[in-house]
RNA sequence: GGGGCGUUAGCUCAAUUGGCAGAGCGAUGCCUUUGCAAGGCAUAGGUUAGCGGUUCGACUCCGCUACGCUCCA
């Protein structure tokens, strides 16, 4: 290397070290290299471009020649990254591909405003279909996050463009060598109808040398999004690391020297649901190309982890841990935990900053266990003790921070809840050590050498222990564990876990079944009126019964069928609005009739499916009749959403304008609203919150919507919109306070934002005031930095008012009561108020109130106990001395009535008969006719129990004398009878019993 | 969505076939010693998460609810 080349080189590390404070973007001439501290590992002639000081070699670098390529080249748009946690796709748990944010472009029900686009995208591969979780750390290659370069055109150019384009900004860009490169294309198949892709052929034979273009399969060349749907032959880009050589028959073949890189995806055909192909009128190119194999190419590494994408964290946890430095090695524990854990915090990082927590499901629990497997990495192979992982934080915002600034942006945050989550692991493992440790003792107190089955289960499935750590404790302590039962155990509980999942009652549409739909030549459902939402006559357009489509359905209260019409005025369950109830109505020519209750209503593609139970005669495809809501309850829904806008408004107000929407539930009952917070709110916050809810409706404000172009609603200042959130365009704004009109026209006026503007589909009130009333009923934790709190207006928050009032009013009289009677009422009003809806405030004001009055009920029962204590007790004293005096002598029983008590106050009388008469066997009984209730105690000195007479048997036969059970300890024991009358009796059997053994 | 486990004094946890709810730490008070650390004695503190059921009797058994942990999907 050129003393020139090292300068160049020191110059980069140092800007890379400390990210520019400008902001300044490395472009892709960059003559930069900052790979001297890497080269040690490597021969020269494996770097044939590393160095190459015109050529972009950073990380930084080769991601950004991609995006300006394709901008500068051909006048592409760059579409940023989307979330990596998918807000608006429950079918996935995180993104996975490129593609995923442009799906709706090509199943045809999005469009954007440009056809040709350009991006990096975030990518999670971990807990769903394509799950690389396993293969972490084990090979070079495999990531749970990684990025995907992409170039997208949406029916603009196709295979020509897209393979010229790939192969000029490979070979002239990042100036990889065309004798290394190799192309596969589709060579058809028969028996699925499809021709041979002969124009990536010829177009790849004219760019590569002969016998380096190769035929693919179905399985390698044809791709395909589901079981309908767009689909088209693929063209793959493989790279050979090695050189000098023909690597033709190693393309696919798992050769981590020959591999793929970059996918070029040609959609041409959608496959129908009779499984035929149709040719596509316009046809998408989709390409992704994973940034971390590319740079490894062009840095001349043989592993992914060898570039500069990753040596800032490697150096990050040599710091941190004190291990060894990373070498390299595929077999080593110790450099596998290095990949390992590199590859989690990768992943924890971007995750956690688009919003996913790990917690215990979903794709939160698919992050608790990539946190979990990189701390064991941590603690069990570098020795680390405590949580360290947090530390790392900030080498991944070195690495990715300038290409996402949202990663730094969020990095305190980030490191904070995985900090939490490494206390909570710890805590976890610390409970599961102990139960180890005692399965372990069992173990060998039966001599045996082996953790069985059950023990390694429970450990897993309760404690959340890990199988593979307790196989390492149980060498450590010299056993074995018993993996194969494990592991049938594991599936068991699998089976039994799956097996439900069938049972469930729920309505399911898959997207084939729309598909169907546009086949039966039914339009999208015109649901326009939805916003004023009077009865009209629609048609019945289709039948949906769950798993296919049907001509009619009879009436049946069981079945759950699914109506689509031509029009309708429900509003379907969206942004957290539930949907409208209602009935449709159909009176056939013959003078039948037919009627459908809906109870949901769901918006799949343009459709609105109308969930309900035909309830009367037969609904025919085709019927005409009158499709009406409730109205009602879609008033009581209109005054919860449009209040849910006034509190996110007044929580923003309270709170400071950090506070993020994280989600809203509006039904008929309530109202639900999750927000971004540290902490609680006050009582005092709640006051306020609750008095500026009540302030903006008693304004009566009004309420306007409107749809507006996307960009222009944007610059309205203030406006609020969901984090994460895709928004239509042109999208529905809603506001509160000023029209939408005067909020266009004066876009950035500073006041707007004290008024509440939220992109929003929903169904609201005309005024504010028709609200009339706002309670706040509870707030709690959802998750770590998340609050929810519910929320009633209108009757439903009067009512609690009123409640509370009734209650105060009735704490406030039984304070004046005192006795039995103030124990009931306190204990009425305790229970009251516990099944009682109070809102918050009302529950922290009855606490108060309730305060005094649970002192003077504690106060007046232990006085009540203790007199009847110290009466029994007084009792117990005077008998004990009447037998002492007696001259029966220490082996006669004493049998006596006590009066007035329970078996805990017996007992406590009988205390005193132990002490007084230490070697005399004695039995309290007492009578309550009005409970109709006898009590029994009686106690056995260890004399008496020799000769027979245990206390258990001896209270037994008296209880049972008058009609009741008991049983006890040979020297204490307790009994009851049911009859009161029957006092005599008992005396009687005692004495008897007690002769006998005297 | 479906399992498993848990919730007992301010804190950490006990309580053996259902039979007198405890310990340690902390708190309070007194005493001893005193340069500090500490030591001794005593006391208070409980709707055993909540509601319902079984039983003569429930911390204990059963059901529901809430909260937490955990596994599976």
């Amino acid at each position: 290397m050129s003393s020139a080349n090292s300068a160049a080189c020191a110059t980069s590390v140092f800007i890379f070290q400390l990210p520019p404070m400008n902001g300044r973007r490395v472009g892709r001439a960059a003559p930069e290299c900052n790979d001297w501290l890497m080269l040690q590992a490597y021969t020269e002639d494996a770097l044939p471009y590393a160095c190459d000081p015109m050529r972009p070699s950073t990380a930084v670098a080769i991601r950004q020649a991609f995006i300006d390529f394709f901008i500068a080249k051909a006048g592409h748009t760059f579409a940023p990254s989307s979330a990596v946690v998918p807000h608006d796709d429950p079918t996935l748990l995180f993104t996975n591909a490129g593609m995923n944010q442009f799906k709706d472009v090509f199943l045809g029900r999005g469009k954007r405003n440009y056809t040709r686009a350009v991006n990096t995208q975030k990518c999670i591969r971990a807990g769903g279909k394509h799950n690389d979780l396993e293969d972490v750390g084990k090979d070079t290659y495999h990531h749970t996050f990684f990025e995907m370069l992409g170039n997208w055109s949406f029916g603009d150019y196709f295979k020509s463009e897209s393979i010229r384009w790939g192969f000029e900004l490979l070979t002239e860009v990042y100036g990889l060598d065309p004798n290394r490169l190799y192309a596969t294309w589709f060579e058809g198949n028969k028996e699925a109808g499809l021709e041979p892709d002969l124009e990536a052929k010829a177009l790849w034979e004219s760019l590569l040398p002969a016998g380096h273009v190769i035929p693919g399969n179905m399985k390698d060349n044809f791709w395909e999004m589901g079981e309908t749907g767009p689909c088209g032959p693929c063209s793959e880009i493989h790279f050979d690391r090695i050189g000098g050589r023909n690597a033709a028959q190693l393309v696919n073949s798992g050769d981590p020297d020959v591999l793929e890189i970059w996918n070029h995806v040609f959609i041409q055909f959608n496959r129908e649901p009779d499984r035929s192909l149709k040719s596509l009128p316009a046809k998408h190119v989709d390409t992704g190309m994973g940034l971390e194999r590319l740079v490894s190419v062009i840095q001349g590494k043989r592993s992914n982890y060898d570039t500069d994408l990753w040596s800032p964290v490697f150096a990050a946890i040599q710091t941190r841990t004190g291990a060894r430095p990373y070498g390299g090695k595929l077999d080593d524990s110790v450099d596998i935990a290095y990949r390992v854990i590199a590859d989690h915090i990768r992943c924890l990082s971007l995750a956690i900053t688009d919003g996913a927590n790990p917690s215990n499901e979903g794709r939160g629990y698919v992050l608790r266990r990539i946190l979990r497997r990189a701390v064991r990495h941590g603690h069990q192979t570098m020795g680390v003790r405590g949580p360290f992982l947090h530390d790392l934080v900030n080498a991944v915002v070195l690495t990715l921070g300038d290409a996402f600034p949202e990663v730094k942006q969020h990095a305190t945050r980030v490191a904070q809840v995985i900090l939490d989550e490494e206390v909570q692991f710890g805590r976890t493992l610390e409970r599961g050590l102990a139960l180890f440790g005692e399965a372990a003792a069992r173990v060998r107190t039966q001599s045996g050498n082996t953790i069985p089955a059950q023990d390694a289960f429970k450990l897993h499935d309760t404690f959340g222990f890990p199988i593979d750590l307790t196989q390492v404790m149980a060498e450590e302590a010299g056993l074995g564990v018993d993996v194969a039962g494990y592991e049938a155990l594991m599936e068991e509980a699998r089976e039994k876990s799956r097996a439900v999942q069938g049972t469930d009652a729920e309505m399911h549409f898959p997207p084939d079944a729309i598909a169907k739909l546009e086949a039966l030549q039914v339009h999208a459902t015109d649901d326009s009126t939805k916003f004023d939402p009077k009865p009209l006559t629609a048609t019945v357009r289709a039948i949906w019964n769950g798993t296919s489509f049907d001509e009619h359905a009879d009436a049946d209260a069981e079945r759950l069928v699914a109506v689509v019409f031509g029009r309708t005025p429900f509003y379907a369950e969206m942004g957290g609005q539930v949907a409208d109830h209602g009935v449709f109505q159909a009176e056939h020519a013959s003078g039948e009739h037919a009627s459908i209750s809906i109870t949901d209503a769901k918006r799949v593609g343009g459709y609105v499916l109308h969930i309900g139970k035909v309830t009367r005669g037969r609904l025919r495809v085709g019927d005409e009749g009158t499709l009406m809501i409730e109205r009602e309850r879609r008033e009581l829904i209109r005054a919860n959403h449009t209040t849910t806008h006034l509190l996110n408004l007044a929580l923003r107000a309270e709170l400071g304008p950090d506070v993020e929407q994280k989600g809203s539930m509006v039904d008929r009952e309530r109202l639900r609203f999750d927000y971004s917070a540290k902490q609680g709110l006050s009582l005092e916050q709640v006051r306020s919150i609750e008095a500026r809810v009540n302030d903006a409706i008693r304004a009566n404000l009004l309420v306007d919507a409107q749809e507006v172009s996307l960009a222009a609603a944007r610059t309205i200042h203030g406006v609020r919109a969901v984090f994460g959130e895709r928004y239509p365009d042109p999208v529905r704004v809603v506001s509160i306070g000023a029209s939408v009109d005067a909020l266009l026209a004066n876009p950035s006026n500073a006041a707007w934002a004290l008024q509440s503007t939220e992109f929003c589909g929903g169904t609201h009130l005309a005024r504010t005031g028709d609200a009339k009333q706002f309670v706040l009923a509870s707030e709690g934790g959802l998750a770590a930095g998340i609050r929810r709190v519910f929320a009633w207006t209108g009757a439903a928050a009067a009512a609690a008012d009123a409640t509370v009032e009734g209650l105060l009013n009735r704490v406030s009289l039984a304070l004046e009561l005192s006795g039995p009677e103030l124990l009931a009422e306190s204990a009425d009003i305790s229970k009251s108020a516990q099944a009682l809806t109070l809102g918050a405030l009302g529950r922290a004001a009855f606490d108060t109130a309730m305060e005094p009055l649970k002192a003077k009920a504690k106060a007046a029962r232990k006085d009540a106990e203790g007199a009847m204590r110290d009466r029994a007790v007084a009792q117990a004293r005077e008998l004990t001395e009447q037998h002492a005096a007696s001259g029966a002598g220490a082996d006669a029983a004493l049998i006596a009535v006590i009066d007035d008590a329970d078996t805990p106050t017996l007992m406590a009388a009988l205390d005193v008969a132990r002490t007084r008469l230490p070697s005399t066997a004695t039995m309290f009984l007492s009578a309550d006719h009005d409970e109709k209730r006898v009590s029994l105690a009686a106690i056995c000195p260890k004399c008496a129990i020799e000769k027979g007479l245990k206390a258990g048997e001896w209270v037994k036969v008296a209880a049972v004398a008058c009609g009741g059970n008991g049983g006890g300890k040979p020297d204490a024991a307790q009994a009851g009878g049911k009859d009161p009358d029957k006092l005599h009796e008992a005396l009687l059997a005692a004495r008897a019993f007690a002769n006998q053994t005297r």
